[in-house]
DNA sequence: GCATATGGGACTGAAACGGTCCGGTATACA
DNA sequence: TGTATACCGGACCGTTTCAGTCCCATATGC
């Protein structure tokens, strides 16, 4: 179906809500406004914490917020956050040294990075800003290069108040 | 890990090697060449067969074959065939109407379309002729680490000594 | 010190995946 | 017309992954 796993769903879900409502947020609360199980809440979040898309605090008034601004974070980032990072086929993941054993009679592996390549920046394109805002800078995110999309957006305060 | 299915990576594979020896070829025959297990094959060429991306001939001296040429048929296609359609959450799945039931609230549910389609996109622009014959397009050169291309490219019957 | 809140990991039932096998049917050719 | 060949459809099964829950350790504010 090569569709993203429920917890990805979830994910994207609570940093769009992190993203259009910032400050921190207790997992509890989060859950709770976005429909999602507290405990699964709770664990999509440890993991979006831990890749450093979300920080966390701990103790009491603690919660979670987003670790930079909606637009700098790429919905990619959320996805691998989740699902690791996105590696198309065995073969083409680069981490692993699983070797595709016949590669010098698929000759594909080359291409499947090509295609892996492309879906990673149609992801990356797409930030938590055009999630949480649709319409404010939709054509602009898909017509730039992320680069570029970043540089021109980059004018405001530059760190969040996680209090 | 947000990966394509190992029988996905198998359906490219052999759709390219079908886009790059061109004529029928048995399931059989074409499990041998690329090294993948004849049952597996098989079911891999059925699902591709029905799905329109290869015709099929039954009876004696019957076997596979593209059914358009390599240029007209993109990636996503081959993808679609194995896996169904492009649908990355069950929410954004037209077919099913499984109602995401706090749409309301969660207010995603266009966006993960566009993601949808963006990925759908950077696929489709990806054809099997890129595939089975890298280096014709300017791309390619990027990822490529040439040694495997140049035999591919210079096999002039393909069938025959790719072990 | 206590209530609150995250961190990390173990655990489980259900579903999907990878792979195989078998009976049925269509076709080429002797 | 008979037979070998090759695809068609689906059943089957062991393994892995997924979704979800629970528990305890740890950090923090009051």
């Amino acid at each position: 179906m090569l569709r993203i796993s429920k917890m990805t769903d979830y994910a994207v879900v609570l940093a769009t809500h992190l993203a259009a409502a910032d400050g921190a947020h207790a997992a509890r609360d989060l859950a709770l406004q976005t429909q999602i199980p507290e405990p699964t809440a709770s664990k999509v979040l440890k993991k979006l914490a831990r890749a450093g898309v979300v920080i966390s605090q701990r103790g009491a008034k603690g919660g979670y917020a987003l670790a930079r601004r909606p637009e700098q974070i790429g919905i990619n980032e959320v996805i691998e956050a989740i699902e690791g990072p996105i590696a198309v086929t065995e073969c083409s993941d680069e981490s692993t040294d699983s070797f595709c054993e016949y590669e010098t009679n698929c000759g594909v592996r080359a291409n499947w990075q090509r295609i892996n390549l492309a879906v990673h920046r149609a992801l990356s394109e797409i930030s938590l800003a055009d999630m949480a805002f649709p319409g404010t800078s939709e054509l602009v995110s898909i017509a730039l290069s992320g680069k570029d999309a970043e540089r021109l957006r980059d004018a405001g305060t530059p760190s969040n108040d996680v209090h």
